[in-house]
DNA sequence: ACAAAAGTGTTGTTTGTACACCCATGC
DNA sequence: GCATGGGTGTACAAACAACACTTTTGT
């Protein structure tokens, strides 16, 4: 094989790291940020300063090296813990990806992509690592320039969050453990970027059975609305056979 | 596939192989197979023989190792021809597989899925490369025993072609270019495990614009039934972002 | 009392499903 | 002619979408 040969030179001892593939681990993290100027909620991801070479200054996905003995699983939620203190409802993964210049040096990067609820967003007291410096939450319609390819990586993300939005109950990852109606519509509209109709929606999720009535409402406004609270039974959605499920 | 192992050992003297984390890329191809036991076609896919350590002598999922200058969609493509000599009609990236122990030594596999159609499948003699001997074409519902986490790998392709073939026109790509109605809904009949109804089936297919009717024929049984073509300007599923589109 | 959101009812359309039936060919 | 799969029509049910209407609160 011509590679072969290739592989033996550029391997040599004597070279630097750049001729080697390393695997790397980022997330996705979405979430909801009530946004005064806006109706809806909007979407919102956190992401961190790059403090090195490459892209030093821009902004990236958080993320990090894969251990020698951590699944990717395992790596998906060390470093995300590391960077931001999150621990989310949801973490899947996204895709795997591959680009030869996607990075100056040869990165693979295995991307997953979390929900979190805004109660399930630390503190920034609490996270010892965290620097205000360097995480910021941007709102996913408007992002900055970013690292590497991380723009083409968070659109991808946005597109399957909307498909999976339209066929399962993922909505549910974003939003407390009680929660009205009228904000659980709010999630979707804000995802789908339409407008659902409050009569019709209740009644979709009322035959889902995914929600579980509570005997507390919120007050405040109008009418008070009843809370509801996700029926666990139910996964947010199917994940196929490589969930182990009861 | 091998030379890699080899090559990274040298390239590391100081090191074991298992203290690097390598990249693999494989691909699970499905095709259609008629049986005469059976009243439609079965799901079959090309399995190759391992022929050294570890699980050597075991089937196992055509593959190889991730070059240094290859994205990962060519490295599929790749050792896809290499080792099948097939250039699918279809190919997706399916997920990457990273548990510590799936094999002895630190292996994350980017796995791909692909759709032959039956007369994309090259003759053993086209194939310089073939080898009867460690190639095999497999039922996809009675797999042997695979090496590694193999098994588990083409039940989740399995379940992500049967999801699939329920929102997407992905069938099409394991049907030569002209084709019956019935020929079609049998694919389909395969995937999903249940029959359709071919009054309905017909109707729906009709619906979707995503047939063209020649003015062929097929004959030989009863009534000759009309030939279909795939219309290409419709994706056989929606890939997202990710694939450019005109 | 009134505005506004919560919640219910009604109606029409679209989609899916079951199945009866005619059509064209090989035997 | 008759069996068989190709192809059409129809009737019922479920899901979806539009919107009028009633209820319950804050002000």
């Amino acid at each position: 094989m011509v590679t072969m040969t290739r592989t033996v030179v550029l391997a040599a001892p004597s070279e630097q790291s750049s001729d080697v593939t390393r695997v790397a681990v980022s997330t996705v993290i979405f979430t909801l940020r009530r946004d005064p100027a806006q109706e809806n909620p909007v979407i919102a991801l956190p992401l961190v300063r790059r403090t090195r070479d490459p892209y030093e200054g821009l902004w990236a996905l958080p993320g990090g090296w894969l251990d020698q003995d951590e699944s990717l699983d395992d790596a998906a939620a060390r470093t995300l813990a590391e960077t931001t203190g999150i621990a989310p409802s949801y973490l899947e993964q996204l895709y795997a990806f591959g680009a030869v210049d996607r990075s100056p040096t040869r990165v693979i990067s295995i991307v997953y992509w979390a929900l979190v609820r805004p109660d399930e967003i630390p503190s920034h007291e609490a996270v010892p690592a965290y620097d205000a410096e360097n995480v910021t939450w941007v709102d996913a319609a408007h992002l900055p320039p970013l690292a590497f390819d991380h723009t083409e990586i968070v659109d991808y993300a946005l597109w399957r969050l909307r498909n999976k939005a339209g066929y399962s109950r993922i909505a549910h990852g974003l939003l407390p453990d009680e929660f009205t109606l009228a904000e659980l519509r709010e999630v979707y509209e804000s995802i789908l970027g339409r407008r659902l109709d409050p009569a019709n929606f209740r009644r979709q999720v009322d035959n889902s059975e995914t929600l579980i009535p509570t005997d507390r409402f919120r007050t405040g406004s109008h009418r008070p609305a009843r809370l509801y609270r996700y029926n666990q039974d139910v996964e947010l959605a199917d994940r196929g056979p490589l969930i182990a499920r009861p």
